[in-house]
Parts: C-alpha cells; sequence; structure tokens
DNA sequence: AGCAAAATTGTTAGCGATAACACTATCCGC
DNA sequence: GCGGATAGTGTTATCGCTAACAATTTTGCT
C-alpha cells in the first residue's frame, strides 16, 4: 500500500480512501490512485483490514455436508443470490446437524468475523446450537424450527403438501397415502400436516402415516408394502426419490402408474420428469428462498438487531403423468 | 489477549506460545494459561494472526455451484477427508467455470492467504486461468486437464468406461452405442476414449458417437434416436442420469430393458439402484480421489514446491440388472 | 480582498497477534 | 563454585490497514 501511496505521490490513507470509496477524494486523485493500484497489480490485504475494523464482509453459511437434492439447491441458490450484495460467502459444512458440530460451525465462523450467519438448518437439534449465540450477530435460518423465535425463511411445506394431496383428491381417489421423510425434519413434519389438513378437511379417511428417510431405497421399501394393498390407490411422497423407489416397487408387482396408483413427489429434482412416467410433484422456489434469506440478513446487518422476521415461500404444483382418476 | 496474560500473571508472548503449542513452556504455566483461556472464554483473532504470519490454515476448494452429483460429491467427500488434517476449508463458489470466474475465485482465496487451493476443474477453461497463478501456491486439480502440468487428481474414466463396454460386450453384444457428456468436460473425454478403446481391443465396430449434456433430459433426447434403431442393443452412457432419460425412452417405444437393449451408466448415484431396471453402473470412489487430492496438497504445503504429482483412482463396475446378452 | 466553511489530504495511533531478540533462572560437568 | 549451555519468560517491533484528528487547500460569500 505504501508503494501505491508513493507512485501516485498521495499518502497511504488516500489510498485507502480510494478502496472504500470515500466521498471525499478529487477525482483526479482517484484516478491516479486506481492507476497506481493497478500498475502496481496491488491487492489489499483482507486480513489487515479485518483487524482494524473488525468486520469482514463475508456471510457465513452453515450446512451439512451431504448430496441431498433439498440443501445443496439451496446452498447453491444461495451462493448465486450473494452475487451482486457484495458479500462473499464462506461455507462451513458440517459432518452432521448434531448439536455439537453446529456450534463448532458456528464459532469458526465468528471467528473469521463474518457479518452474518445463515444455517440450514432442517433438525431440531442444529437449531438448538443457535441458543448459545450472541443476539446482537445476524443470523437467518433456512428451512428451520419454526417454533423458534429466530428469524426463519423456509418453504412453505405445508401449503405444497396440501396442494399434492388434494390434486389427488380432486382426481377422484378416495384418500391420500403419504410416505414421509425422517420425523426429526421440519420438512418431513410440515409435509405431514399439510397432508393431514387436506385430508381433513376433505372429510377423506386418514391411512396410517408411513415413514422412510429421503432415500430411494427407503421408498422401494415403503413401496413394497404399500404395493401390496389394493385399496392403496394414491400416495404422496415427501420427496421424489422416495417416489421413485415406490414406482419401482409398484412395478415390481405389476401395479401400474397411474392407471392402478397415483403417484406425486415433492422436489421436482431435474430427473422426475424422466422416471417412468413421468412424476407429477411440487416445486419449491429454492432462488426465491435464498433471495428472501439474503434479504433478510442484510436487513439485520444494516440495522444491527436481529428481529425475529419470518417468510413463507410458496411452491409450485408441477402437474406431469403420475396421476389418474382411480379405475372403476 | 492481554486479559488472558494478566489473569494468567504471565506475558501475552506467553500466552501466544501456548496457543502455539512451543514446547518451552513449564507444564505449570501452560495449565495456568489455559485456565485463564477458558476462564475469559477468550478466542484468538484469526485476522491477526493472519495478518502477522501471512499465512492462514485454511485450505481454499473452488467448485461450480451446480448441482451435478459428480462434482457435488467430490466437494462433499473432500471436506470430510480434510476434517482430521487441522486445515479448515473455504469454498469459493463459482457460477461458472470460465476462465474469469475462476480467476476470481482465485484471487478471492489469494486475498485470504490460503495455504493451498484446490479446484475441481473438469473443463478446459478452469484450468486457464491456473497459468498465471504464482507457481509458489500449493495447487491440486481434481478431474482436471491431464494435458497440463500441474497435480492433479481424478478418477480413471478411462478404466472406468473400459470395464463398462467390455462388460456389455462380454455379455455377448456386438457392438456398444456411447451416450457421452458435454464435449468440453475431461470426464466425457476419458470415458469416450476408454469406450472406443475397449471396443477396437475387441474388434468391435465404432458407432457414431452420441452426444448428452449429462441431464435425464439430453439422455431422453438421444433415447428416442436410439430407440428407434433395432440394431442397438448395448449403450453405455456418460452418467447416470443420461441412463435415466435413456431409459424411459426405451420404454415408451416398447423396448426393454435388459431384453431388447442393454444399459450400463457411470457415477452409480444412490438412486441407481432403484430405475426401472437396476442400472447396472460405475462407481467412482469420490472419498479416494478426495483423500489422494488432500496429502498431495499437504505434501505441497510441507515441502514449498509444487511438482506435477498425479494421481488417478479406478473406479468400480458395480452390476444390476440392465444388462443382459442380446436376444436370439 | 478577506474570512469562515467546506473539501481534500496528511499524520499518528492503534487493531491483536507473532518473531526476534534479550533476559533470567536452572542445570551440567569439571 | 564457576563458565556455559539450556530452559523458560518478557520486551519490542511489526504485519497492512483504518479511524480520528490535524493540517492544508479550495470555495463561497460579503
Amino acid at each position: 500500500m505504501t508503494d501505491v501511496a508513493r507512485l501516485a505521490g498521495v499518502s497511504h490513507q488516500t489510498v485507502s480512501r480510494v478502496l472504500n470509496g470515500h466521498p471525499n477524494v478529487r477525482e483526479q486523485t482517484r484516478l491516479r490512485v486506481r492507476a497506481a493500484i493497478a500498475e502496481l497489480g496491488y491487492r489489499p490485504n483482507r486480513a489487515a483490514r479485518i483487524l482494524v475494523t473488525g468486520k469482514s464482509q463475508v456471510i457465513g453459511v452453515i450446512a451439512q455436508s451431504s448430496t441431498l437434492y433439498g440443501p445443496m439447491s439451496m446452498l447453491s441458490a444461495f451462493e448465486q443470490a450473494t452475487g451482486a450484495s457484495g458479500f462473499a460467502v464462506s461455507v462451513g459444512s458440517v459432518r452432521s446437524l448434531d448439536r455439537r458440530s453446529v456450534a463448532e460451525a458456528v464459532e469458526r465462523h465468528l471467528d473469521q468475523r463474518v457479518a452474518g450467519i445463515v444455517i440450514i438448518a432442517p433438525v431440531v437439534s442444529a437449531n438448538e446450537a443457535l441458543d448459545d449465540l450472541p443476539v446482537d450477530i445476524p443470523l437467518v435460518t433456512i428451512d428451520g424450527d419454526p417454533g423458534r423465535s429466530i428469524p426463519l425463511v423456509t418453504v412453505d411445506q405445508e401449503a405444497g403438501a396440501r396442494d399434492a394431496t388434494r390434486f389427488l383428491l380432486e382426481a377422484g381417489h378416495r384418500t391420500v397415502w403419504h410416505v414421509s421423510g425422517p420425523a426429526d425434519w421440519f420438512d418431513s413434519a410440515g409435509r405431514v400436516r399439510g397432508w393431514r389438513r387436506a385430508l381433513e378437511e376433505a372429510g377423506a379417511e386418514v391411512p396410517p402415516l408411513v415413514s422412510a428417510d429421503w432415500t430411494a431405497a427407503s421408498g422401494y421399501q415403503a413401496g413394497q408394502m404399500l404395493a401390496r394393498m389394493a385399496e392403496v390407490t394414491a400416495v404422496f411422497t415427501a420427496n421424489d426419490h422416495i417416489a421413485l423407489g415406490i414406482l419401482r416397487a409398484l412395478s415390481e408387482r405389476g401395479r401400474r402408474v397411474p392407471d392402478d396408483v397415483s403417484v406425486v413427489g415433492f422436489d421436482d429434482v431435474p430427473e422426475a420428469a424422466y422416471f417412468i412416467p413421468p412424476l407429477t410433484t411440487i416445486r419449491p422456489d429454492f432462488n426465491a428462498v435464498a433471495t428472501e434469506s439474503l434479504s433478510v440478513l442484510l436487513r439485520q446487518i444494516d440495522q444491527g438487531e436481529r428481529g425475529c422476521e419470518r417468510r413463507t415461500i410458496a411452491p409450485e404444483l408441477v402437474v406431469r403423468d403420475s396421476v389418474a382418476p382411480p379405475r372403476g
């Protein structure tokens, strides 16, 4: 920096001012400094700046390192969304979302003096760690605990599940079975609630809940049971991969989709349109969730207080070929 | 830090020594300092340390922010692998792998004084940006350009493709068609090479190459053509999602798998076992790639020189139900 | 012209850590 | 019991930057 200052014939402080877009610098000086910076290929030292200001221009994201479609899409969407904001994102991946791991990840981010934290926290344990957090650090949870007073952005699981269930009901099915995700996920819980609600609203019988764990394998297992029961004509699954497993199980037992059984998934993974048959499903708007989360966080950073804002983003029903009226 | 020093009745330098595990500190003093640290809940300031040492204990990873299974799995595996090493990883996600974006991501990491960079660089453009990099920064490319003298760890695409092709040939097929990934990916190129080589070695005819872009949609499109040609009895696809699309196309035209057409994929996505029929595929060992990459990088960091080590990890054939001898 | 206010630039003092060196005990062998 | 090595500890300078204030120039107005 001193070199730049010397070359531009100004003080280092003026260089600093140019770097930070300070208003009171003559245009001519600014240009001279810029030129010097370019000529010397100078790059400011992040660490020094953070040291003196106590703030970094980075947002810390905590997410489980998995290959689950939902969380991954969220993460990716959030990174995209951040682009224009001038903030960088630092992802603290965590092996599992248990309380201790999350607490560690939070510490790591705090060490780095992040400006704010967003955590993709679809299970209870991930949210618990957040209680110990100083209240003055901006924070948003994505798909987090609706029962906690922490800013939260989430896709409207309940609405999505209701749409899916209603769609099947409206196709003429007497009732709809549901294969849920893991019980400790809020996503699962929300989808179960929406499903049950739609059934109740329609005065339909509520069949026993079948549960799975997001994987096609677990869906297959559930499907093997469902396929044996002649009364099952409509199934709503907690995600598309479960649906895939069910499709397989059904096909193995000669139950045709949609002729014998109708199926609706959740997530709209890119492959869903190429399942056999193409899967009717619920598409959450990950980009909208990401954009909202960012804006909620940015507002906190600006205003310096946490609040407990909530946003929920309604998903959309994508109709394909896996649903038909029941036979007879 | 001063507070800790005061509480422990030592100088700040001694605190620093304890923090860094310096040998010449009396056990008793060390304990006292540790106690003071715990009592005050003191956390060292990362930025200050980086500023003075010029080094951070973080590894910068550059990866495209997408939801493609391969790159995502790599990333996730690498994060896992890093766990025990004492390094943190900072992921610089990049919208696209064009030269400029990658260069920017590299700069960002350099700003942060990362100890080394690993880049998941499956396309040419991502590698180009690396030429401008100072040679003294430790670097590893994953799935990078084999034609560049940069340390490289990659799954052995060619071997995998050869295994797949041979497996189909050995099942009795006269020849094997291939639906490739995008032409600018090294992964695609390697798989095409392996396929062609296996064919040539067996003296089989080499059918025209069909290309796709990793998605099920593109696989479906390719499949619509393939399904029309009676002579096509065996297809090896560049990944499982393409295979899924092909399965759909085949099933739509009444061509049964594996009775009429055999299909082999690549990646072994978790869902592959639940396709209809379960997909025979090639499983790359992402964990091995990650572990190797890390060790190559760590060696560079220790020794302070780049070298141009290469590792390739052989994938494994997973046999399921999508392959059978040709009819008749 | 003359003076206050505003705009621009320079100077100095840290931010919180480590490195390098200086210093004090302690220990060893003769 | 004395020189010299060897712990163990403290002192000082410094990393590259920004904040706060001081100094200077420019501007605007009478």
